[in-house]
DNA sequence: TATGAATGAGACTTCATTCAT
DNA sequence: GATGAATGAAGTCTCATTCAT
């Protein structure tokens, strides 16, 4: 019965859903629990009455999860836009990299979807259903990066002669690994000199000299 | 006032306890979320009544966490004996590598830990405190992966000119995508040769021919 | 954060806190124990939802310890306004006696004030607190019957040459003695003639003939 | 089903079972609230097991009952004796001035006994109760004064021209005014100079000239 | 007799949801 | 549409009591 998917275009999104989407992420931000949020800290953080989340939604399930899925999408947007903007393989993962970097130490929402990915709970699945049930399928990171390095095959910037998914999931942990990196505080190696070994890496495996 | 930390010797844990234990983990197992976990839902799991928790621990929380911090030590003490047992940096490569595929999708400790690592919620933060007061300090998986490539440096099997905390975060992440892989269900890759090309990916990159 | 405080001045409480009040007050004349109520009785009784008490009150203690400070408030406050609208200290002799007869054998607020004032439980030390706090100090009743016969004394209708405290505590204690009579079931005097004798008595030792 | 009713002799009480009482009197003196006692404080600070306390009672209510109810008639006992053992009115007014000053602003038993008298709520009505059932009849204080006071008359002390029972309750009420000052802390009056004024009163009231 | 680990009924309190304004 | 006071179902935790040792 919600009448807000979060789905639809952006521009049809109501301003107090808006609100409330943004309260949602950056009370998530600060650290909070999605399951432990309470209503009247989302509405009080969006500056708007508790009744009024209910206009617009069933349950608080419904309004965090939307709230989720929204900034999911928004930087999975600008991610595919970022990356498909990019003409070479290299660029791309420059600009992949440079990403990464950029959020140091911060949770980032390309972290936070890992995060999901390898979540089971029950709140991940019901984020997932959503994510499913609107126009992108089970994974649309993954459908992202294969569009990335099937084109980049085709460009021939990378090796023919290796499946694309194991590219796909071999550049994925990479980068993962990477974002990990720079999470962790105790390295005994500089991050510019790990993001260069990891780029090299990449190219070096992938990549025809 | 917590009577019960759980990183004290197994052999000392109170039966209740352990029984406590086994039921927060089953529960977590099946897909429960940590935090809605109720008391009742893990004492009749555990088959004790429910004043007894709270003979041995001082709120439902700290039951909980201690549950997870117990599993995971546990899985990474495995982990360790199992690594360490291996003489070879190959060995051990596909001991790691048998272990992803033998959990099939089942989630499983290390993605777990892997989660918890790239969870910064209220609730992770209080495991990882947990975690890091034991023995083991910040990061014992990393640890653990330095201890077994500084040591197949040693024995000359794998590349000393490249820094070691590369070489961990870089295996670590191409483990952890297979494991992802072993997880999703619509991969055109058959999990065979998907780890097959994981292995030498990471052979040909980090030991010399 | 106690958000109703009981003596602010009556016309701003709210009416679900009268309600609230009332209900403790009835059912501590019924004789119930002060910690003992339960939430659900009191709300029961005040006819509003459980949770609604806690929208004014952050715990059970605060709902009853404010309901018998209003009360007592209130107490005092009509028998002040009794007192000093008799204008010689006779005619206010006779409004005291008059109180305590007409309560019967019901306990009455100037005997639980006396309750309180001869208790040092916790819970009677905390109603004296928030008593304190008020615009009342320590000790209001003491401060009324200085009051009444300081005056008493200008006006020439008691001695002089009395310390004001000692008549102040022996009218008190002789009035009180009084109420402790009219509760006593197996008395072999009458009450009519004991309340003569107990009038009497004061005039005879303070009044100048 | 009580085993043990207080009311026994002395001699005749168990060990544990005086432990008992001196830990429930001591915590009350300590300032506890008689109702909100826990079994496992009152048992750890006798020393003894928890379960060893329901040996000798059948709950929480009538170890607590029967300890007030025996340090009650201890203390009674003792002023009993106390007075007794003083030959004329004015020794024993003297002795019971005494006593209250002895006390000084701690709550002692003859105030709790006043307190308990002055009290209509479950708790005291079950000691009242208890109390009743033992030798004693309803209330053994103001029995003691009639015996004092009817021989004070005999002896020719006292004046016989008043009824009895309103020379019992003016001198209760007086030595109990006396005693809510000795409480007082912000009195204008010495206190030696109130209890002289009290035994002042008391004789011009009652001992003929 | 003495014990204290185990229990579960029941209390307090929270908070998602409703609905009259 | 917007609000927030009111609600009560449901969860956490306490603690009197039991009973096997």
């Amino acid at each position: 019965m919600a009448r807000i998917t979060g789905t639809e275009g952006a521009e049809r999104i109501p301003p107090k859903v808006l609100l409330l989407y943004q309260a949602v992420n950056q009370l998530l931000a600060e650290g909070a629990d999605p399951i432990n949020l309470k209503v009247s800290t989302i509405t009080d953080r969006a500056g708007i009455g508790k009744g009024t989340a209910y206009e617009y939604f069933d349950s608080k399930e419904e309004i965090v999860i939307h709230a989720v899925v929204y900034q999911m999408q928004a930087a999975m947007e600008q991610l595919e836009k970022g990356l498909l903007a990019r003409k070479s393989f290299q660029d791309q993962l420059n600009y992949l990299l440079d990403e990464v970097s950029a959020q140091g130490g911060e949770p980032n929402c390309f972290l936070k979807l890992v995060h999901l990915l390898t979540d089971n709970s029950q709140f991940s699945r019901q984020v997932q259903e959503i994510l499913d049930s609107a126009t992108c399928e089970r994974n649309r990171l993954i459908r992202l990066f294969r569009k990335i390095l099937g084109a980049a095959v085709e460009r021939g910037e990378v090796r023919a002669d290796m499946p694309l998914d194991y590219m796909v999931f071999s550049v994925g942990g990479r980068v993962l690994a990477y974002m990990v990196a720079v999470m962790e505080e105790n390295l005994e190696i500089e991050l510019p000199r790990m993001r260069e070994l990891v780029y090299e890496g990449i190219l070096k495996e992938f990549c025809p000299a």
